[in-house]
DNA sequence: CAAATTTATTTCAAGCATAAAACATCAAGC
DNA sequence: GCTTGATGTTTTATGCTTGAAATAAATTTG
């Protein structure tokens, strides 16, 4: 390999770990805020928030899909929401494998007041970048994710 | 809240969940292949990352507050580097409380390799980016990670 | 120096995450 | 209508992660 190129990979392995370092230093304030204000996770909301936009349900499989998690842990998380009594289960017919999970009142209530704490949780974060580099960062992360479906 | 900081609001919404699914993305292969290839684990890695750097070893607390994760985590880790016999701890003297952690022979070489391998593995998955744009990246990101020791 | 506080680490309980195996149901093809 | 295979979900084993409580040793302070 050429110098040229051991300088990319450096830089590769740069942006990787700053990658890393911002996620977590994101991650973990907003963690230890629903926590704290909302006695719930990240792994709740994640959940939430999709069952938010489909209210109509949707089964574990579709899921974990959208969340790109496996699906033994959608069954823990959903579980424990149920419990809370945030989400309900219900069969699906024509299909008795299947499970259809959709939120309850009290779920869209709870969620929306979450996602607007997490709105605000987030502008605090990211308060430093101008709408150019927000732009700009949105645009080069873009070409990473895969979420182009 | 007017109409300007709303918009900003949203593109920051929006660039945090770039940031979570670019992460995802990439720490997802990194995990797979670690896993499959050198049959270990993404903070198995860190930790030994961090070990190698300090080849005279470090105090548990060290290495957690350098990998920012919290103590009882990093006690399960070495435990389980420990029991592969790629780490050895031994006392400190001066103070009976503390522990060092080193890597072992073995745990330098296994290091190498794998942080080879690891090099590669983000060289893929990060080889769309021009030399600049990894620049552009780099420092955007900077601003919001607390690597500022 | 004894008591109180701080510092270094481990233990514990709960939850998140994966991969792999187990179950159950459905859909096709003979 | 059986068998075969695919699909939807849960279960299991293992490991990571946190926050809080527990231990233990060092330090400070009255």
């Amino acid at each position: 390999m050429n110098a040229a190129n051991r300088q990319l990979s450096k830089q590769r392995l740069r942006l990787w770990l700053r990658m890393l370092s911002a996620q977590r230093e994101v991650e973990g304030y907003l963690r230890e805020k629903l926590r704290a204000e909302h006695d719930s996770t990240l792994p709740r909301f994640d959940v939430m928030s999709a069952l938010d936009r489909y209210r109509d349900g949707l089964r574990m499989s579709d899921l974990s899909a959208k969340l790109k998690v496996s699906n033994g842990n959608v069954t823990g998380i959903v579980e424990r929401l149920a419990g809370e009594g945030l989400v309900e289960r219900a069969v699906v017919d024509g299909d008795r494998r299947a499970m259809l999970v959709r939120l309850t009142p009290e779920g869209i209530q709870r969620f929306a007041e979450m996602a607007a704490a997490h709105e605000t949780w987030v502008d605090e974060k990211l308060s430093d970048f101008t709408a150019a580099e927000l732009d700009t960062l949105i645009k080069l992360l873009d070409r990473l994710g895969d979420h182009h479906e």
